[in-house]
DNA sequence: CGGCCTTTTGACAGGCTTCAAACTGGGTGG
DNA sequence: CCACCCAGTTTGAAGCCTGTCAAAAGGCCG
């Protein structure tokens, strides 16, 4: 699927640019690229995908009640969601890595439902929904690539919220998020042990419904026992079994 | 979208009778009513759905390791979901009610990821993905319904659980589950205000990972305060407006 | 009507939150 | 380039919430 049109692109790019990093991920998610080889022939093309997109840290990719329009990549950097109580008191909904998709929760909504704020400057590119819609109503292959790409979300926030909601100590909640964290990094070529929490522990105890103060608490923990190894916001996990088990055992340990 | 063919299939029934609750609800979700009035002109109509398949409290609908094969429309009756933890310990993922998809985690993996369980008798329809798919290749309608059903599927999960995730007290987790189960009730047109608990008080527990006995308290509690009342799982909410505050404030209340 | 599972209620221990204070690190301006 | 500054982080102490263990009461099904 892979044309020189996409090449062109991202020419002059080297592996820490992020716009090049910015194709080999949605090489990777095989979105970017069907975007920009798919309908060639038509002088619309390019309408399909808005590219790399910078985005500073603290902007808005989007804010709730935005209208939806295009589904989110992020190229480079690291986006977290979150959404507004009637009180004033925010609900973190989710961090948001290179090569992932922000925003489907509001393909039928049409309307975001949260606001997005980039915790690090960030790429993204926007693919424009109704285009690639439109797309699938002559493209076999589009079809069956959006129903992967709304398959892989749905069974992403079952495998991944799920055991969160469930987890009976807040050891269990942090050991199994740094877990899908690792795994969503090894998904993306990164490394699967070493990497950047670009969130602070605030935002991390408000997704996992803990004090900032334990998630604090708890990484000290973690560091004395060995499974990890921690320098400011760079995390590598060195106990990966163990960090398993307390993932999902009983608190008793 | 309603045909003859459609009511036909449904003959005889009557309200209590769930083979009748069972296409009023899939007429709610739009589905029922389009597999069948579809691809009528096709010898082959009829095997896109499989319907009002009886299954009794404590059987399968289907099993961990199962091949995904279709979508289940619960009929009447409830469903719960889990998955097994490698220690033995089982972790149940969500509950199903009358009018609700089961199993859309699994359509790209080609497997089913958890076990399904009917929590009381329980009649479900299949609608046989592959033939969905086939037919989205043909109808505009069909494709249009498809991404609907996998967009609601992500939107509901992105906000009726993350809250649950973030919930930092008992109370908020418990109180804004009874919430989202009423609302889920309201939109398959069943009474907000009143309904059944299929599930246990460790179900319950389990799913939102609490133990039982902290469930049961917290229902006597709310029971005290007169936010509901609880007639062994029949629950009514009297007190809707305080039962939300409990559910988004500090637990300081 | 009897048996069994579920639910309720109590007591206690432990984990988590809150409040408070000291410390660290990244960004800014001189 | 360095010092400063402030947000974020770490660590401590105390109190409340929730889990665990235990026993009694209630409800459902045969």
């Amino acid at each position: 699927m892979l044309t020189e049109d996409h090449f062109t692109l991202s020419e002059g790019a080297e592996h820490n640019n992020p716009r090049f990093l910015a194709c080999k991920y949605c090489r990777a998610l095989s979105l970017c690229e069907f975007s920009s080889g798919e309908g060639r022939q038509s002088k619309n093309d390019r309408k399909i995908i808005k590219r790399h997109r910078k985005i500073r840290r603290g902007e808005f990719p989007y804010r709730a009640g935005d209208p939806f329009h295009s589904i989110c990549v992020i190229c480079s950097g690291a986006v977290k969601t979150y959404a507004l109580n009637r009180d004033g008191s925010v609900q973190i909904t989710g961090f948001h890595i290179s090569g992932e998709l922000m925003g489907l929760n509001a393909v039928n909504t049409k309307q975001h439902t949260c606001d997005a704020v980039a915790l690090e400057n960030t790429y993204i590119c926007e693919i424009l929904y109704s285009h690639l819609q439109e797309l699938c109503d002559e493209s076999f292959i589009a079809r069956r690539l959006i129903f992967r790409i709304l398959g892989d979300q749905i069974a992403h926030d079952q495998m991944v919220l799920m055991p969160l909601i469930g987890a009976k100590s807040a050891t269990q909640k942090l050991a199994a998020y740094l877990l899908s964290l690792s795994q969503r990094f090894e998904r993306r070529g990164l490394s699967t042990d070493e990497f950047r929490l670009s969130m602070s522990r605030g935002d991390l105890g408000n997704y996992l419904g803990l004090a900032k103060e334990t998630v604090s608490r708890l990484f000290s923990r973690f560091v004395d026992e060995g499974l990890i190894t921690l320098k400011a916001r760079h995390i590598r996990i060195n106990d990966r079994k163990r960090l398993t088990l307390m993932a999902t055992k009983a608190p008793s340990v």
